[in-house]
DNA sequence: CGCGCGCCATGTCAAATGACACGGACCGTT
DNA sequence: AACGGTCCGTGTCATTTGACATGGCGCGCG
């Protein structure tokens, strides 16, 4: 049920990889382990570091690294994962299909996000989710899940925190589905997108690399593919929001906040897991 | 900021309370504590009850109960809570409003339901909080919300478990206002609240009794006013969903669930707090 | 009773968004 | 060089949805 391809959308398809931080792809698989003393994400802005007890008790916690290519699938609508990821590196989207194809793109993930957490509580999962760029994920069992709350409850504290902040995230998304128009809703997402970005130390110069076809774009806003490409021209014309396939720079991220109505503090810092 | 009265839709008023189980209102106060021993949650259908060690833990956690009438604010965007709430009767909405007074209702609440999570991390709120019927909450100081996770990590694991489930709820309000068309999204709305009645019990013969203006609807779907209302009759000519402004009738779930694509299990149990 | 008010209904027109069709740029493969 | 694939741009028209105006109905209230 979840595989038809007679969408009105085009299904997208692996493309030249594009890594978030300039970092030199490797053969996937789920080889050489890196030690979580040197954890990339640990050092990002945004991350708040963890302490050193909290960091050995992960380290055993973990169980291996796997590596994805842009267009792969990392969990599949309709399963059971037995495993629960962090995100080290790359960026994954989380999408839901509808029976007759549609697909609504739910949230994009940034590394430091949590993956697969509803799978964590033995649930079916109700969405996919792939990899936009090469993206390493740290895998965890999910039988060890349970005594994670007991020996360590900073981090099941710093869990409930991440679903919380999730929570936040799909309100911020809803919200803009069901309130603001077409362009506005762009100049949302890329805001969105950039701040993501700024946070977990993947944009350059104001711009953020991200490869996002106008499809994509679409199916996360609910709109069209030929009206995301009209409304996006015209956000161009305006200054406001400059998006390519590769690209997507906001040069004035305050006027582009105003003009999407958007409001609350941007930076908000994450635990690490 | 989040007080503009200059909205599109009309904002709601206090009115006639109902209560969801034909109980009778008392007055309004935080007075008259109830056991936790007699918890009206236990035993309703869709919770799972609780065992005996963890509910002394919680009567202990608990801090006072307080009650609210029909559109009375619970929680008030913008600000910052020291309480976390659960919900033991009545239905509430969370909402957010924009500056120029556009309202996004999130989410509706329901017996069982945690109210309040994201202030008990310490951020400021991004939503309001109002009662929809005469509700009682049962409350928690949220200084001592971090103990909870030390000394009883079942429930932190419940509380985890809960913030993933409201994520997944979200998930699916995301997705109708992304992909469904107005009387898809009707139809979900319907087939949503009355399943969430039934799970909490307050679902008589096949109606939930519960008062939603049409107004509340539009604000939720991301509709217009009037939309919605020609919508709501065309969707009542088809025999698919009666609703009124007290009730809400879907005769033939299955047909609703199937004309709004809904997939999924319907009736998760969820954990008890 | 008459009034104000919240709510629902409906008519008419306008605006936003979607559907379909086509062309063109780019790029890897043969 | 020709081909097929993906993606972006644009023209034309259809559909969905929204805006505005108006009336009706029930209900609490002085």
């Amino acid at each position: 049920m979840a595989d038809s391809d007679n969408a009105k959308t085009t299904r997208p398809f692996a493309q030249a990889a594009v890594l978030p931080d300039g970092a030199a792809p490797q053969q996937p698989g789920s080889g050489d382990r890196v030690p979580c003393r040197q954890c990339p994400l640990v050092g990002r802005r945004g991350l708040a570091p963890p302490d050193e007890g909290q960091r050995a008790w992960i380290e055993s916690f973990k169980s291996s690294e796997v590596r994805f290519a842009r267009g792969e699938q990392v969990l599949r609508q309709g399963g059971r994962a037995t495993r629960l990821y962090t995100l080290l590196e790359g960026v994954l989207i989380r999408y839901r299909l509808l029976e007759d194809g549609r697909r609504q793109i739910v949230n994009f993930l940034f590394p430091g996000d949590l993956v697969g957490l509803q799978a964590a509580f033995d649930a079916e999962l109700t969405h996919s989710v792939e990899a936009m760029t090469e993206a390493r994920l740290c895998a965890f069992p999910r039988d060890r899940f349970f005594d994670l709350a007991v020996s360590h409850p900073k981090l099941s504290f710093d869990l409930t925190w991440m679903a919380a902040r999730e929570e936040a995230a799909l309100e911020d998304h809803l919200v803009s589905l069901g309130q603001r128009n077409a362009q506005e809703r762009l100049a949302y997402l890329a805001v969105f997108l950039v701040q993501r970005g700024v946070a977990t130390g993947v944009v350059r110069e104001g711009v953020l690399r991200l490869t996002v076809t106008q499809s994509q774009i679409a199916d996360m806003l609910g709109l069209s593919l030929v009206h995301t490409n009209r409304s996006l021209q015209s956000l161009r014309r305006k200054g406001l929001v400059d998006w390519t396939l590769s690209t997507i720079a906001v040069p004035d991220i305050e006027a582009a906040r105003s003009f999407a109505q958007m409001d609350g503090d941007p930076y908000i810092p994450r635990p690490y897991i």
